[in-house]
DNA sequence: CCAAGGATAGAACGATCGTTCGAGTTCGCG
DNA sequence: CGCGAACTCGAACGATCGTTCTATCCTTGG
């Protein structure tokens, strides 16, 4: 269903894995020029050095995430759906894309600044989405506590972890296992119930 | 507070700071050896290679974290009450040894197949511990899911979450920010109240 | 059919990597 | 004091790193 890419794209798409795999240091582009068949100085045809290509794999596919998620917001109005549908395309974008949003949540300090720039910008922008749908729903009176960002910050948390344990191979069918962790989510952001 | 250690201890030391700042890719032994103002070769004199120095961690700290998340549980009975000392611990331990966990938690495929299988042993035994918890809430009707398992993955996913983002010295006082996450999660595991 | 420019390759650069070696220095203990 | 062990160092090895250069090939428009 994939058509093979070419020329620069292909590029990018085995840089992702191997990224992806090994992290940026842990990557290099004759690792890349070999994995694609082809020669080191053909990278550099494409891109103008290593980090090019790293934010290029940014614009290519992770930059994509924020507006996904703006996406299944859209048409949703009541604050708990809205917060089910969030998580909801968030986990379909980074089984989908999964080898990118690994990359997207790497931690590589030695990216120069702007690459690091980069990085932290799409970090920001995705943490901005959970802040507000968290504000909506203390405005609906359903969260109860003032550090929105932290409980932010929580939710964030069980989604990404998922990254490193779930494999879409595993005898768990993605739905149930998208269930469990979306309701482990839901009963998190209310209250605790008052008799208890 | 920290009396300064000597030879190989404060190799150790100063090679946890570079491996969680830079990765293990990311850090040379020159890196190591320029941080604590000795030569290449004297590291050698104490490590057998890169990799015995990445286990000398695993060793110096990190394995600690598992005795300390069952010292919590030793006196405590209640399965609500466990959790949360269970939590804590993790936490404060986690705070105290930032850098020791964020190495902890790296997924360096680069390591030696014994590297990898060092540091997945200590994720697993974590990771039984907080199935053992949640178990136990589940005996006492608490825990409705029968996904254990995924539910022990989503409250390791917050309390690991937090290296990414917490810092000691932000405007936030540490117990509060604790007690955030420690509530996040204990609303989590429990079951949607029926009236909702 | 030929010129131009994109695509590709191979060789080489200086830097840095992990690692080894041999030789000095210091230290503890008889 | 003497001697072996522990410690420390600088130099060097081969491998690999990111990057550059030059030269071909292939395609394509006039």
């Amino acid at each position: 269903m994939v058509e093979s890419p070419k020329g620069r794209d292909e590029l990018v798409e085995v840089a992702v894995d191997l990224f992806a795999k090994n992290g940026f240091a842990g990557t290099s582009i004759r690792d890349i020029a070999a994995a694609v068949g082809r020669s080191v100085s053909n990278v550099y045809h494409y891109f103008e050095n290593k980090e090019a290509l790293w934010l290029a794999i940014l614009e290519y596919s992770v930059k994509a995430l924020p507006e996904k998620l703006h996406a299944a917001l859209a048409d949703k109005q009541d604050p708990l759906e809205r917060l089910t549908a969030l998580v909801r395309a968030h986990l379909e974008a980074s089984v989908q894309h999964h080898r990118e949003s690994k990359i997207f949540f790497i931690d590589e300090e030695r990216l120069s600044p702007m690459g690091k720039r980069a990085n932290r910008r799409v970090q920001k922008e995705v943490l901005e989405i959970y802040v507000g749908e968290i504000e909506r729903l203390k405005a609906a009176g359903i969260v109860r506590t003032d550090e929105t960002k932290i409980m932010a910050f929580n939710v964030l948390g069980v989604v990404n972890w998922h990254l490193r344990w779930f494999r879409p191979v595993g005898k768990l069918k993605e739905e149930q296992v998208f269930n469990e962790i979306i309701g482990f989510i839901m009963r998190a952001v209310r209250e605790a119930p008052p008799g208890s």
